[in-house]
This record gives C-alpha cells, structure tokens and sequence, in this order.
DNA sequence: ATTATAAATGTAAGCGCTTACACTGACGAG
DNA sequence: CTCGTCAGTGTAAGCGCTTACATTTATAAT
C-alpha cells in the first residue's frame, strides 16, 4: 500500500488552490486581489477551492512579491493611561473601514525605545506610521524618509516639522485655559507637568501657561513648575509639595487629567477643598475627568475625531493621494467643578 | 557617460552587505542568526558592513525563510478601556525581556471580528497568540491547530479548557465578595454586569454571585440583573433603573470597576450617598477603583503578574518546551469604601 | 468567414532570506 | 607523510506569492 501522498496536513498554498480549481496561480491570485481582472465563472471555481481548502494567503510571501502590507504601525509613549486609548480606537476603525490593520506598540516614553519600535515596524513592512508629536532626532527621521515609509505625527500640530501632523495647538489651549484661571483672579499659580524632556506637548504645554502669564503682565519667573511622569499618585505627591510652599498657589494647572486627578487626591489628604481653597485643572479630557469629584476643568480634546482624520490622512499619504495633509483641530475649555475663583478675592467675575 | 549603477538608493540586502563583506549570504546571514558559528575576523568585517550599510533584514523573506517571526499577537476586546491595559503593558515588557515583539488588535467584543483577527495575526507569522477568555467557537480552535499556533487564554481560569489558561477563577471571587456583602447584611441585592453573551468572565461573575446567594439560601430569582456595555455612562443609567423599582436593592453588584463607577454616579445622581443608602462594589481593581470617591470596594486581580506569567507560559509553548502551563492566580477583596452594612440593620457586624 | 482587437489566462522570473549540503584547508593521530 | 576530522565558508535550492509578458480565446468589425 502506498503511502497516501495528497494528505496535506499542511497549510495549503496558492498551488494547491491553483491545482484543485484546475488554473494556474496567477489566476488565483488575480481572483484574490483583481476579481474583476478574471472572468465570472473561473472565480467561482477557485473561491470554491479556497473555501474547500481553507486557504489563507502566506503573508510573508505576499509582502515579499508585493511590496505592501496594508499594515499601519502606531508607536504611543504608552497603552497604561488612557489618553491615547480613544484616539487609537477611532485610528483603528478607520482603518478597518478602509482595508488596513492596525500594530500597535509602545515606547514607555523612551526615545531609545521609540526609535526601536520604528525600525521593528517598518521592518516588518508597515506601510505606514503613526507617531505622537514631533520629538525625536533628526536621523530617525532620514531613516524613514530612506525607507520610503511615510509617517504622520498625532497629538500635536506642528506648522512646518519634519513630518506632517494632524493634531492641535498645545501650546495656545493651555494659554487659553490659563487666561481663564487668571480671569478668575488667581494670581500664585503653579504647573504640575509631565516631562518635558522629548515631549513636545508637555513643552507647549508650559509654553502656554507661560504665555498667558506674560500677557497678564505676571512673573513668568514665579512660577512653579514640578515635571513628574503621568501616574495618579505622582500628581498627589507633586501636589503636596506644591502646597507645603511658603506661598502656596491657588490654582495648580496640570499637565494632563491624570495628573489633575492625582492632584485633586493630593488636596483631599491635605483636607483642602477643591475648587474652594484651591483650583485644579487637567488637560485632554479623558472620561476620568467626568468621573472623577470634582469633576475637572479641562481642555477638551477632540481624540476621535483626531483619530479618524490621522487614519485617513495616513492612508492617503501612503497611496500616494496627497502630499501635505497637516490638520489643526479644535480644543476648548471644559468647565466643570475643579477650578473656581481665587479664594480671598471678593469678586468673583462670574457672580459680581 | 554611463550611468553609475552602483548608486544603490534602494534598501541594502544580504546581498550587498555579503559583497561589501567580501563573504558570501550565507554567512553574513550566520553572522547575524549564530555569530558563534563565524570566526571572529569574518563576523568583525561583515558588522562593519552591516553598520555601513545600515542594513536591516528584511523581515517579511526572513519570516519565509526561517518560518519564525518572533511575534506574539494579542486580540483583547478593547483598548479604550482601562481593564486590560495594565496587564498587557506587563505582558509586553516581558515579551520584549526574551526577545519577542507585540502586535495588538482588538475585537470591540465581537466574535465574528475577534475571528477575523486571530486569522490576520496567524496570517502574519504570529508564533502564537494571547486571547481572552475561553468563550469561542470550536472551528477557530480547530483552526489554530491546524495551523500549530499556540495559544493561550488569559483573564480566565479554566482547568480544561481547549487552551491552557494563565487566569483567576472568576466565580469564585465574585462569589467570595458578594458573601461579604451578605455578612454586612444587604439582602436585596442587584448586579450590573456587561454583556455575558460570548463573554465567560462576565457570566462566570454572575454564577459567582449566585452561588454565594444560595449558599446563604437567599431566592436566586429575586436577583435583577442588568447586562450592559462596559461604559460609565451605561453603569449609571442601568444603576437608575435598578433604584427605581418598588423594592429597591440596598446593594448593587457590578461586573467590572468601570460600570460600578457609572453605578456610583448615578446614585450622586440621585441623590443617594454611598455606602449609606446603597452599596455598590467593582471589580478588577483598576486605577479608576481608587480614585474614585468613594473609593471602590472590588476584587483585586493581579493584572501585572498574570501578563507576566502568560507573557513567560506562552513562549514556553512556542518553543515548545512545555507543554500545560495553566495557572490559577489568587484574587482578593479590596476593601474601600463603597460598601458598608445594609441600611436599616441594627447590627453592623464589624461594630458589634 | 476573416482578421484586428480586446479579454482571459498561463508562464516564469523574481522578492530577500535561511539552511542543507558541499567544499576547503588546518590539524592531530597513526 | 597520509588520512580522517572538523571548523569555517560557499553554493544553491527553496519559502509562497505577485506580476510583466506571452499566449490563447472571445468579440467585434469588415
């Protein structure tokens, strides 16, 4: 008895399809990418043999004789904080919408880690990337641009940087938002920030604050400035050593939400009430700033709108469409419970 | 003139590092795979070469070639959302630690693109793959098998599932807290849970609440159950509904932190406080847990440890060195402050 | 019917890498 | 001095797919 040869418990190929529905590959193949490059009739021949078989294009292979991988790579600081889940999100569906996969991967805010990340994706053929903001050493940029790998900065906006970038003015929403709190007579304010250190946004950031200081005709060299990386209990305790000043401020302006939730947990240890002895703000707007009490004023970011568009601009960067894609999007000021006039000042300019 | 054909502009390859090397691929490709297999003069010059070049491998014709790829593929039913963002961070640093890159997806808890996502990371090499929960259909099981990708399921508990599992026993935990709730003296009792269609955590969670209900022989069929997406704003709306029945329940179970936060809101809502007028619990103890006020009292899962370990067993399988690697991980009671004794009890039983 | 033209399909050459196998030369044993 | 051994390299055969080009077949115009 000979040994029965067809049983093919391998994955089946592009040949044994080929074989089975009686055509030659290219046909298959054509079927699979151009159905309408094959007539009628020879199509439903080979689905039928695909189905039957199970087949699953090689992926390598198809990269390989391709060139394309309808795959977009995306390299956030990090997935441990929720401020760039919803924008992802929205990245994600738009691109399903259109036919790419999304890898995802994270740099735990390390430029070293970064650029890794960058070169892991474009190695594995990622048509495309997405990075946040535009911080990063110029050789890195080179490399992509050698590559031919086009890649979009998220998050941040940037007018004229290396790559183009569909995000918002950091720097000019923190301004506006400290323009409020100084309206509401707080004059000692002080900034609980991430590390600015290659990261643009948390630079503008700081920027803005200090704009807005300057415009007031305030000391920009009064303020005080604590960089801490984004964790809750990092908030409370730059929080606490804010207010253990001999002049402690009246109004703490963070970074990000997380931050300004951490620093509302630093105020409730120190017995201070928020907003009546001390103002608190976030930035981003991410759901804890709803849920959280008091609830936090905050600059509200358009995260999936930001998302979407970066998908699509993206995309059509990559097919070639267009060329110059940068998109500045709208924040504004979310005013909810955390920040509220300055204590000690008779007239609240919202209740005269 | 001719044209100068040695104006490479295109990525390097083997090939061309091997001529600047004056070796041959083959061992340009040992130098890089087995460096120990090349004598150290030869490694040395082909290095240099490689670093000139600034040759990266190809990594789509090395997948075909070696028919590894060193990638893990994860499909967790969302990102945007806090519960499994912990645990995956932790999975991935550990990944990285033994050399293996990430490649996240997510399946926005449905089945049918869960599916199609297991294929398009099968379909990219993935040497095996991280999912959650056991509940799937047995084809893609089948699947998996035939296509020798090992996977693991995580989050989940099952002695004998159709893949090992690195998990914690749902039921029982949930069971575990819903018995404290019943020593404090709540006897009307709610659950808010998310959807448990295709979803083994969420109705392994409910079956834990009622094991612990007839355990303390209380009526299984007066328990109300209320199934909802896991957003806040759905927990709080579900919480609402539940409050207005003409027996209100003195305390309301909730599947996951993030639904017992939009629980707790919709009692500030109604004015109601908590733990005096109703209780509400979480679980997962996710950052949100803590900081929320109340503080929430919920089941802590070691998230960080249980995507280290699954990050470990799950190598283990695609090097097939071991072969069942399940893990039950211990969970425990978080005590905050969202529960309390049943209202209208005389005898609170920790102040006898 | 005949031929020009277009549509459908087949042929086969890679894509860039790994690796089985072949080869070379140095070394120690006999 | 010869031969077997073996470490270090080279040769070349794929891996499974896409696609330019060649070939065949259908369609339309005469």
């Amino acid at each position: 008895m000979k040994a029965d040869i067809s049983k093919d418990d391998a994955t089946p190929t592009l040949d044994d399809v080929a074989r089975k529905a009686g055509v030659s590959t290219a046909t298959v193949s054509r079927c699979l990418n151009n159905p309408d490059r094959v007539v009628e009739a020879t199509r439903a021949r080979v689905m039928e043999a695909v189905k039957a078989l199970e087949y699953t294009p090689n992926f390598a292979a198809r990269v390989m004789a391709a060139k394309r991988t309808f795959t977009i790579g995306a390299i956030i600081p990090t997935m441990d904080n929720a401020i760039f889940a919803r924008g992802l999100q929205a990245f994600q569906e738009a691109l399903h919408a259109r036919g790419y996969t999304l890898l995802v991967s994270s740099s735990a805010y390390r430029p070293d880690v970064e650029e890794e990340q960058i070169r892991a994706l474009v190695a594995r053929g990622a048509d495309g990337l997405l990075l946040i903001g535009h911080d990063r050493d110029a050789p890195i940029y080179e490399y992509l641009e050698r590559q031919k790998v086009p890649a979009l900065a998220a998050w941040s906006f940037m007018e004229d940087g290396q790559i183009p970038s569909i995000g918002f003015d950091n720097r000019a929403a923190m301004s506006a938002l400290a323009k409020e709190v100084i309206r509401l007579g707080h004059r000692r304010i002080a900034m609980i920030s991430g590390i600015s250190q290659g990261n643009d946004r948390a630079r503008e950031r700081i920027e803005g604050l200090k704009d807005a200081l300057r415009e007031s005709a305030l000391d920009v060299d009064d303020l005080e400035i604590i960089e801490t990386t984004y964790e809750v209990e990092n908030g409370a305790e730059a929080f606490t050593q804010l207010m253990s000043r001999d002049v402690p401020p009246t109004a703490v302006l963070c970074g990000n939400d997380v931050l300004a939730v951490g620093a509302s947990l630093g105020a409730k240890r120190l017995g201070l009430r928020v907003p009546q002895d001390v103002s608190i703000t976030g930035f981003d707007d991410i759901e804890l700033a709803r849920i959280t009490s008091p609830a936090l004023t905050t600059v509200h970011v358009p995260h999936r709108e930001m998302g979407r568009k970066a998908a699509d601009a993206l995309i059509d960067m990559v097919e070639g469409k267009k060329k110059v894609v940068s998109a500045k999007l709208e924040t504004s000021i979310k005013k909810r419970h955390s920040l509220g006039p300055c204590p000690g000042t008779n007239d609240d300019p919202d209740h005269p």
